[in-house]
RNA sequence: GGUGCGGUAGCUCAGUCGGUAGAGCAAAGGACUGAAAAUCCUUGUGUCGGCGGUUCGAUCCCGCCCCACACCA
């Protein structure tokens, strides 16, 4: 089937708090081989406690790529990720037949597991500038300029949703052509084999699981961790769950109850974005996280 | 005990100069190609605290009662 001889990733996914981790710890010793993570968070280096990043005896275990190897100062996205991950898997398979991937970040595992469409470099001040204008002028300036601009993203595009606003008429500006024109629709082809592990678990159960991580993020001093990261705050990086909220009790508008209760329900509510994400995959294989016997059967099976 | 202010969707509240009501948040479902733990879309019947009265008609006016809060005793 491939040009580079059995070599297989297999992709651990499901949502927050289901217990991704340990399985492919295991499964990473069970193959003896490495694991590639794919979260957008955990990838920098400052953000500790409030991304549950993996422990330090986990991650001496078994080593691990894309954990605390960026700073939230520089710019990552899924090109990042898709480029590091496939090159850092070909490494892998100099040693290896098997490299884990596990992660809850889906347009990452689509973008390494199928490609994103090329689309030249922006100018970054072309980027600055369109999110400075929107800031203040507002969405009715961007419905314009693309309604002027880029005819098939006003007609057939998200035009109620800023980021994909601005990332289209960056793209106009810059290249001349609509974001769209850039989709070839087809998936980009890889030399390895992909197995696709899916983790879930009853909706109470995983909101336990959340809670109790929330509450224990609090005690290990998510507080600190947040205070110290204030310099950073308006950094992509950090608009994220746990950090964004714990802000706002910083700033006096509300208390550290509500801070709390904000970080679980917003937790929560990222969950299920992830499972929606991922239950759309057909070529996912589900589990409960318990059953890694079943998990390594499952995969031994699809080996051969 | 008296006075005042409230009691409307799971929560916070808006509103109806009398024709049975709506936002935000939450919840549920969904989308997703360089911000993705982000961003966006769809979904709102609830004895409008209770019982009476006035009225063709009351959640809205009147009376009584219950509950909460504040102040005065």
């Amino acid at each position: 089937m491939s040009q580079t001889g059995n070599k297989t990733v297999i992709i651990i996914a499901g949502p927050t708090a289901v217990g991704k981790t340990t399985v492919a710890i295991r499964l990473a010793k069970h193959f003896k081989t490495e694991i590639i993570s794919a979260d957008s968070r955990q990838c920098y280096k400052e953000l500790i406690i409030g991304v549950a990043k993996p422990s330090e005896e986990e991650l001496e275990e078994v080593p691990h790529h894309f954990i605390a190897s960026h700073s939230v100062q520089e710019e990552v996205t899924a090109v990042t990720f898709e480029q590091f991950a496939l090159q850092k898997v070909n490494e892998l398979f100099r040693e290896n037949d098997i490299v884990i991937m596990v992660g809850g970040t889906g347009l990452y595992i689509k973008a390494f597991c199928e490609g994103l469409d090329l689309v030249p470099e922006i100018d970054p001040a072309i980027r600055q500038h369109i999110i400075k204008s929107y800031e203040e002028k507002g969405m009715s300036w961007l419905q314009q300029q693309l309604a002027e601009k880029d005819a098939l993203f006003s007609e057939t595009g998200e035009m109620q949703n800023p980021q994909r606003m601005m990332r289209a008429l960056e793209v106009v500006e810059s290249t001349g052509q609509s974001v769209l024109s850039f989709r070839k629709g087809e998936k980009a082809k890889r030399n390895f084999k992909i197995i696709k592990i899916g983790l879930e678990l009853p909706k109470e159960e995983l909101h336990r699981n959340i809670h109790t991580r929330v509450d224990r993020m609090v005690e290990a001093g998510l507080l600190e961790e947040v205070k110290r990261l204030t310099p950073f705050r308006n950094l992509n990086a950090l608009q994220t769950v746990g950090y964004a909220e714990v802000f706002e009790q910083l700033d006096g508008t509300i208390s550290p109850e509500e801070a709390i209760e904000k970080v679980k329900t917003h937790t929560r509510q990222y969950a299920k974005r992830q499972m929606t994400w991922f239950r759309k995959d057909k070529d996912f294989i589900w589990f409960h996280p318990s059953q890694i016997e079943k998990i390594k059967g499952t995969i031994t099976d699809a080996l051969d």
